[in-house]
DNA sequence: GGATACTCATTTGTATACAAATGAACTTGT
DNA sequence: ACAAGTTCATTTGTATACAAATGAGTATCC
């Protein structure tokens, strides 16, 4: 009658839904369901992602718009012709350099860009809503730490 | 002259890589490096908390093990298909229920997990490791409320 | 006891995510 | 000038992740 429900002859109990990689998991699942339920356009959170990094430093390389949104090389080609096939994104060979592809945003990236901006700050905001202001700084700034 | 890098006429900049989102997948990138290279028997995030979850619920059903775990139907059907084809799982028809599949560790996942649960705790540990402790219980903390 | 609703497992299709390998193009050092 | 190293894009293969649909089995309820 000396072990309580938490340690185990001084070995504490492995739980999987109590580690910290469990949580940033299922935070990160509910992100993107609250982000797939409200933006329009089919777009995926990669997705908005790459447009929304293109639109800032465009023009600029696939490799490079990858490391921009933290995207493996084949990753960031996927989504990128993804986008090409959908008429958002523009690819062209970079004349300086025979290994570069070029990207940069057509008009209509640029509009798609401009009409979800809105739901866009939506979904951060609902994300964070169970959150104070002060709680969301610290989370960000813990996450900040951990990436 | 009235303008400074942050705001331009009341309105913010959108920064995606300045949002929560962007951080949540970002730190469960770094979480997943980590576990994988750490880990040996070439066990995922998710094999591995389908292995952990069912030791401590078995025997249970595929589906209910989905929801223990965070995982779709469709997903949770792959994790176990392929930890069966390893035989570190058994499924077995429930002779009360013609619906359920139910699963068990086999000895072979058993002794997996036994294997590899000082890594895991370790695995959890480095990902946390540029915090302090009251930082850690924090991030749980804060990472809990928005799930 | 039988229609309705629900649950379970499966399947299909699309979209990340990453390891590993490849060939072409560029850079560097000497 | 040229060999060695690096970068870029691509390809292949495996593993989540989820929406949507399906059929089989079970529960509910009147």
């Amino acid at each position: 009658m000396e072990a309580d429900d938490i340690t185990l002859e001084g070995v504490a109990e492995y739980r999987v839904d109590q580690q910290i990689g469990f949580f940033l998991r299922q935070a990160n699942q509910r992100h993107v369901a609250i982000f797939t339920g409200r933006m329009g356009d089919r777009l995926t959170t990669t997705q908005w992602a790459a447009l929304s990094k293109l639109k800032e430093i465009q023009p600029t390389s696939q490799n490079q718009l990858g490391r921009e949104t933290a995207m493996d090389v084949a990753t960031i080609k996927g989504v990128v012709d993804r986008l090409v096939a959908r008429n958002l994104v523009r690819t062209a060979p970079d004349p300086t350099d025979g290994r570069r592809l070029v990207l940069s945003l057509t008009s209509q990236g640029e509009e798609t860009i401009d009409r979800n901006l809105v739901t866009a700050r939506a979904v951060s905001e609902e994300t964070l809503s169970p959150l104070t202001s002060g709680e969301r700084m610290m989370l960000v700034e813990l996450l900040r730490k951990i990436c």
